[in-house]
DNA sequence: CTAACAAGTCAACGGTCGTTTACATGCAGG
DNA sequence: CCTGCATGTAAACGACCGTTGACTTGTTAG
């Protein structure tokens, strides 16, 4: 293999991940992507035929929900809350959901994925915890709370000041609990 | 007053703030912007100096919150629920949030605007109910429920199926309860 | 009726975007 | 060593963007 494609292949969906999160799908150029990798625009041609594609490859890995069956049913709440916090701090801005939650605001597709992440796997979950009646409707609860709060954090930019490591864990922790098993209306 | 000069820019206002709720700020054009409002790109200039003066004014009108101090201490939460759901129902899509949601994701102008409605009224109508021990991040916590409501209703699209009227009025108005009131650890 | 000014149009500009095409470069196998 | 192909570059393209300045149209005051 000479001069290592993979390698540039995976530099250009790791900035493009980057590069997205920050300013969506329209306000990214493929140009600044590529200066990032440090490679010539064309190579996204190249490689992923285009900028709608490169996009397609950044989001298409999967969530990794943590294994509940084992966690005590009156911590799940906060286990769920605790679970997207880590994910979100521990990465460096290419989380998957934060590119999500920036570019389903003006992209379509992304909106889309956001809603096929919900059905296919928040609504899942949700059934195996509290059962399948109105699991729709609580994981469409779920996920205003939990989107919600990345918005807050990575888009309006709340500070860790306004919104305290441990004020989110328990405060969002229980609403989660409550949209998980509380009774609907 | 020749052929209506105020109307005119009325008209391209109430234009502009459809087409940045739906597109965001980089994903709408001047041009389509003047079109919708039945005229030609160059007086958006003319009246307003040019896009970004236009999208300011677009966005520069006050969130008018409800009196709460005849609401019943209990029924705080579900009265903001309420009043944030008709708010955005009632409008055909102009609504000053959904704008701002939508533009806030690639836009630091709107996501700053955001951070600034969050201070100058959430903050201090918190305080009235709440008094002022960690009002702060009461309102900040207020605000990735509401903010993640209109996400899920707007962005992502999540229908009346997803999100009955009764049932978003009665769990996140009991969130946004817990949020004002109930004790933070 | 007509001059004068406000209201609006029109065509063109410089810039930037995504993409394409032709060309340069460097590693592998004979 | 050198030939061939994968890897990457350079330059240009057409399209569209926001903006500008000169021009046209309509209304209204005298």
């Amino acid at each position: 293999m000479a001069r290592d494609a993979q390698a540039t292949r995976e530099r250009l969906v790791s900035a493009a991940r980057q590069a997205f999160s920050r300013g969506g799908f329209e306000g990214t150029t493929v140009r600044s992507i590529a200066a990032d990798a440090g490679v010539t625009p064309a190579l996204i041609n190249r490689y992923f035929g285009g900028k709608e594609q490169l996009f397609a490859e950044a989001v298409a890995i999967d969530l990794a929900f943590p294994d509940l069956s084992e966690v005590d049913r009156s911590h799940l709440g906060v286990t769920l809350a605790e679970h997207f916090f880590r994910r979100w701090e521990g990465r460096q801005g290419d989380d998957l959901l934060r590119v999500l939650i920036r570019t389903a605001a003006t992209n379509r597709d992304a909106a889309l994925r956001i809603r096929t992440i919900l059905t296919d796997q928040v609504g899942p979950m949700v059934e195996r915890v509290a059962g399948p009646a109105r699991a729709r409707e609580r994981a469409a609860l779920i996920a205003t709370q939990i989107l919600g709060l990345a918005y807050g954090r990575y888009v309006v930019g709340l500070s860790d000041h306004d919104l305290p490591h441990a004020t989110v864990l328990a405060m969002v922790g229980g609403t989660i609990q409550r949209y998980l098993v509380d009774k609907l209306p």
